[in-house]
DNA sequence: CTGAAAGCGCTTACAG
DNA sequence: CTGAAAGCGCTTACAG
């Protein structure tokens, strides 16, 4: 009578009841206390305020049933749940995936990090948040927002922003220094005499693709680069390669002697396209790219770029999220009416160095001659 | 006084009270009307009910406060969540994306989605599966489940696997047709006539991918071909044009005339050292991968793969779930104790057809011949 | 150290 | 059609 959900043990017949569940109640009666101990213990809260012989009782009870707190009434009861929400527009590629783990790492058992689902490439609606926010997570993490999200974004908890590049915000937050990396991109390429280059930007329109590229432009001219070109293409190898294919004779004509790209991604096609066409690299042609995604190292020649610390981005907004929440309770349990110290009121804003790593893309021999500058 | 959260609008000084939650009492005090009404209203439950005046003043009054029903309240007195669980091992890799996407596709508004965050590569262990069950999910979607998780998972409300390709459960899932697939493959290659072809497989220990590939070898030996060799590497591109350098002068000694990649992620790595080598594709050598992702239609040449329709798997999944979940309110409302109708008792595996796209790697023109088979 | 009680915010029989 | 009341499962003052 029951539909078909996972398979029982035994096969229990058309009684079908579902496994009543357990409740703190049921182990209350079995190891003979009340509920509030039950709850005491399964809080940890029992220091000074339950006796070993009960604490023992209740797990041991807590055993023989399997019992589980219940998330619901917990939350309920506390105010808020334990879960993080990560909101996040891209949530299938490699960069992102580690920014995930990094998140993870730091948040630990503490909280369950649960990820926002959306259409590729979009953040959530409105609509989703409210959905979202009603399930009262005890913080939320959002990387690379767009502004119309956070202006609809009601006013709620502790919440951190992730490579918030050119969007502005009061809201706590870890970035990238963006600035920092395209001009020791630009200054990379000045010294190697590069003096005419195009850019291959993405067409997603995230900010930081917006800023990586003004970015970079502001710094080539300064160190009189001319970027004669740009072009877009969708994060995809094979649609950058034939960008490049396209582009490169125009460009040739152009005197363009280094490609720089937005991401890595980008980068693997024009180099996959050189290769093809017989281009030197880099005797011919510089390519560059931003993220260094774990490709760039084994890629033939391996490929400079701008190495964006993902994992550190993650578990910056995880200690920071951390440290928002224990000031959360810090406020709630002491200092109602008072100010807090100064390290949280401060260090909201973090902003994470990016490195240049060289590579054999600009450089021959760059993998040899050691990677980072 | 508060920990930074998001900008208040209003610089609202160190009082700092969160804004009050409005809650469903705050509205039905406000409409002059009950809190039973006010839910019956948020929840559509009207019809024979509430009346239309009633009705529009609660409206107005939920407009007027901004009021959102609480997830928690709301879920706790119904017995369960709106939201489901989609677990997964590989978060962040194209293909999955549009598992995903397929899923958000079917779900809907009626139910929040939400990914389980894990180690890249892992299912979650036990203690986070009794965390996430204890939001009392509506649902659990589970993709490329391994034996030892399913063990593990206790009997809980609905759930459908997805990808469990050589994983035995009695739960509703969703399969590709591998083997129909592999022998596709394997025809295709037998026609074209190679007798010698190496295997170029995974690293991730994955069920479906040990699947692919014994099915692949079963259905060749069948149509006399012979797989002289088998590799393994990482899902990675670089990874796999590694492996194929450094092997290819052995399986040319040995005849090999066909590369069958486990994934096309494999197959591109073949299909760039092949070029760079300057090997004729397909004529010296041809290549063939799984899955289809975006890049096997632009490669050059275009790459001859086992399409696996991944949106159809999510979307499949999705639909599952959603019958399973109509299924269980039919039971909780009206079937107590009867059985439900065949369809609700079958139809709970269900398989999708792969096809077989044909493209440059194998047949010259390939794609213009009109590529499926 | 312990338990009875109130409360978190909602939904759902139930009696009118 | 409507509202008072009980209940979902927990946590937390509070009184002992």
């Amino acid at each position: 009578m029951h539909p078909a959900t996972i398979p029982r043990p035994d096969n229990v017949p058309s009684s079908g009841a579902r496994p009543a569940r357990v409740t703190a109640a049921m182990v209350a009666a079995r190891a003979g206390v009340s509920a509030a101990t039950v709850s005491l213990v399964t809080s940890g809260k029992t220091a000074g305020r339950v006796s070993a012989e009960n604490i023992a009782k209740v797990n041991h009870a807590i055993n023989e049933l399997g019992y589980v707190v219940d998330g619901l009434g917990s939350s309920l009861a506390r105010g808020r749940s334990n879960i993080v929400i990560l909101v996040a527009p891209d949530v299938s590629n490699p960069f992102f995936a580690k920014v995930i783990d990094g998140v993870r790492t730091e948040i630990g058992d503490a909280f369950q990090l649960l990820l926002s689902v959306t259409e590729a490439g979009q953040m959530p609606t409105p609509a989703v948040v409210r959905n979202l926010l009603s399930l009262r997570p005890a913080g939320l993490l959002v990387d690379a927002p767009s502004a119309g999200f956070l202006a609809g974004l009601p006013a709620t908890g502790p919440m951190v922003l992730l490579d918030t590049a050119g969007v502005e915000s009061e809201a706590p937050s870890v970035n990238f220094d963006l600035d920092g990396a395209a001009l020791m991109l630009a200054d990379h390429l000045a010294d190697l005499g590069h003096s005419t280059v195009a850019y291959l930007d993405g067409t997603t329109g995230t900010e930081t693709f917006r800023v990586r590229r003004e970015a970079f432009c502001r710094h080539a001219r300064t160190r009189g680069i001319n970027v004669v070109a740009q072009t877009a293409t969708t994060i995809d190898v094979g649609a950058a390669a034939d960008a490049f294919a396209r582009a490169w004779p125009q460009w040739q004509r152009q005197g363009v002697t280094a490609v720089v790209c937005s991401t890595d991604t980008h980068a693997y096609g024009v180099l996959q396209e050189a290769r093809v066409a017989r281009l030197a690299v880099p005797a011919q042609l510089a390519v560059t790219g931003f993220d260094d995604l774990p490709y760039s190292e084994t890629s033939s020649p391996g490929l400079t770029t701008v190495r964006l610390p993902a994992a550190e981005l993650g578990r910056a907004a995880g200690r920071q999220l951390l440290r928002l929440l224990a000031g959360e309770e810090l406020a709630a349990k002491e200092l109602v009416g008072e100010e807090l110290e100064g390290d949280d009121r401060n260090g909201h804003r973090v902003t994470l160095e990016s490195t240049l790593v060289v590579r054999g893309s600009t450089v021959d021999g760059g993998v040899a001659q050691g990677g980072q500058v």
